[in-house]
DNA sequence: TTTTTATTTGAATAATTGTTCAAATATAAT
DNA sequence: ATTATATTTGAACAATTATTCAAATAAAAA
């Protein structure tokens, strides 16, 4: 009646064999740092404001903390923080002029990428496509 | 002494012009949605046990729940509830055979743009390249 | 120098989310 | 029918994370 892992798996099924597992879980040990890094990325990305944020700075240049705050109808702090994110993970530079910070968007891969989605987002309202998109859900 | 909004506006600076303030306040209303649906897009591959099972399919055609859980040594109710996110978003499908449940990869955009990414982690350890990638940070 | 404006910072709070646990379901084997 | 295995499910818990708040910093204006 008790659960015994057999040779140490956890089921017993007609699955993957032991040497299959045995070479994903080196293949998975091998690379969790850059999954976990990659995860990272991907984590801002899903968080709503900071993609919020990215999609502005995709149609305006450069945009300062309090004029994103403003838009956003949010905390010039809760921006800030999400910058400050945003910052650590190369995904936006700033530049001051005077008191005022001006935000912009950093020229990499992930950005381009990101354009390219924001600019499937922009043609359902431009009438070139109308379906709800990423709603795979 | 008090914190006034002028026009509404949380600050007063040498900023954009209110009209593009409007302006942009109006393409976020209109595109919030998608920019949300597509946070929680990121949101799941910026969660690292969901990424991992991705990155797993990616390797081996079809994998049951009990085997990811022993690849990944995790608790096989935890991948089970990482695997129905991922398959709500229509990122993996399933498929029964007797007790066992297979999932695998759907073909979808997302998911070649994830194949890519780690194909470039799977490069660094094939000695092509050698330095961590998405470490931006 | 003092005040005003813009932004950052860190701690506290509030909200969300991932994992575990125990129980339920489903299929196959005995 | 009963037992064993594989998976799912929902509630509870633990951990993480986004936002708010108050105070600090930084630059410019008065």
């Amino acid at each position: 009646m008790k659960k015994v892992k057999v040779n140490g798996k956890t089921c017993i099924g007609p699955t993957q064999s032991q040497p299959e597992i045995i070479l994903l879980k080196k293949r998975i040990k091998q690379s969790t740092d850059e999954i976990k890094n990659l995860s990272l990325l991907f984590k801002i990305a899903g968080t709503e404001t900071a993609l919020k944020i990215l999609y502005l700075l995709s149609i305006e240049r450069e945009l300062c903390v309090c004029d994103m705050a403003e838009i956003l109808e949010m905390n010039v702090s809760a921006i800030s923080h999400q910058l400050k994110r945003l910052s650590l993970f190369r995904l936006v530079t700033s530049e001051r002029r005077g008191r005022t910070i001006f935000y912009s968007l950093r020229k990499n891969q992930f950005n381009e990428y990101l354009k390219g989605l924001f600019a499937i987002i922009d043609e359902v309202y431009e009438g070139t496509n109308n379906s709800s998109i990423f709603t795979t859900k």
